[in-house]
DNA sequence: CACAGGCTCATTATCGATAATATACAGGTG
DNA sequence: CACCTGTATATTATCGATAATGAGCCTGTG
């Protein structure tokens, strides 16, 4: 939000946000206060500061005297968020394609990128371009709301989050799903780029749908360890 | 976020809220941390928590060692945010009418008092009701993250902040433009519904555009007062 | 007069300590 | 043995004080 700042919060918040990301904190992990402070080798209040940020961003949790703890995410809330999505990436492509005028090289690079990690069978590289691609075109909309909002969703994060659980993607047929959406901007059709890229969403929700529906475990979200998992360690 | 929450920031933070909304804080203004702790007979970190919060919220902005200060929100981020707004409600009229199956007497009830609040001229009672109108059909969608998506556009601050600015706005003529959708969404027309909303959004969003190139007063956003502005008063 | 450097002061960022609270556990009771 | 009650403890929420920083001012120079 604000790149400059140079407290220790932020620094706190960047790297707490990292560890969510790449699993090693998990959902229902509590963070406690003075622990990371300890790591930190700092005092309480930053911290504090650094998980209310992380809270506000929906990262984690917290309730008041109890703590804070990592958010855990549904199935539901996934497939809520897609829907979402869907609509924001729509609008962003209606908006893109007048800006763009037909130059849509930039993107073409992360389509690129993609095809090239499901052609290596990389997941995480799969996941990071897929990524850039879609908020390439919500930038592209010039919409500073628009793209607040999609960056709210905090893609990267629920993917990463269920990355590790997924069978056999099939990367490469997914991977072609992007292009057409891209010849669309390319001549300006923002519409019909919109439409695609929308109907692209709602086929990754339904993914999601039947894959768990026919992998049934754990569809609940860990609320919270408790009070004494960090002995156990 | 958690309503149950009854530590000393959260007062301070809704305290400092309200004052945003009905303009006793405005654009600009600066929020000095140890003063709001005097008021308050708090001290600086609770309000320091308050303050962050209402960034995240996007009420206030904030530069590490600089401060804090009432957020401006320019004409174009109006734009914006109905553009965006559009797309959220279509979305949520579509998810809302299979959902509802024709029960849309919450609705009405609001329907009804915003062409009560138009017809006695109540700019205020207008405002609140079209809000509750507009926020009621998206918590029928039951998507929560549609819901906070859409309760971060933050539109009551953003709609109050410019309510005394107005001219004489043709309240009634605009009431009507909620019946037909209210219709469609009685007769389970999501997809009509969602259409419907979306025009009435980009014509609050057109209307909004004419008055600010028409009027041509003020359509910079308040940086920040200076520093000693608290010494003049 | 425009402008750079250094000084002062208001304010933020952080600290270490204390008050307040929830959780877990022990003991008693039916 | 299940269940309640009270107590110990871990942890959060808040406090008052200090360190760090930026804004404004003053001075001197060209």
């Amino acid at each position: 939000m604000n790149p400059d700042r140079q407290c220790m919060s932020d620094a706190i918040r960047d790297s707490l946000t990292s560890r969510i990301f790449d699993g090693t904190l998990k959902p229902g992990d509590r963070l406690v206060e003075l622990e990371i402070a300890r790591e930190f080798d700092t005092s309480q209040t930053p911290v504090r500061e650094a998980l209310r940020e992380l809270e506000s961003l929906r990262l984690v949790d917290s309730a008041p005297y109890r703590g804070t703890w990592v958010r855990g995410i549904s199935d539901r809330e996934m497939v809520e968020a897609y829907a979402v999505r869907g609509v924001l990436e729509q609008l962003a492509a209606e908006l893109a394609a007048p800006r763009l005028k037909g130059d849509v090289a930039e993107i073409r690079e992360s389509l690129a990128l993609i095809h090239e990690s499901a052609r290596a069978g990389d997941i995480e590289g799969y996941a990071k371009h897929n990524l850039d691609f879609h908020r390439g075109i919500v930038l592209a909309s010039d919409n500073e709301v628009l793209i607040q909002s999609f960056d709210r969703l905090a893609f990267e994060a629920r993917v990463r989050l269920h990355l590790r659980s997924q069978h056999e993607p099939r990367l490469i047929e997914r991977a072609r799903e992007h292009d057409e959406p891209v010849d669309a901007l390319e001549r300006g059709d923002g519409v019909t780029a919109g439409r695609l890229l929308r109907k692209h969403t709602e086929s990754c929700k339904q993914r999601w749908l039947d894959r768990s529906l026919t992998t049934e475990l754990d569809t609940s979200i860990p609320e919270r360890q408790p009070v004494n998992a960090s002995y156990l360690s």
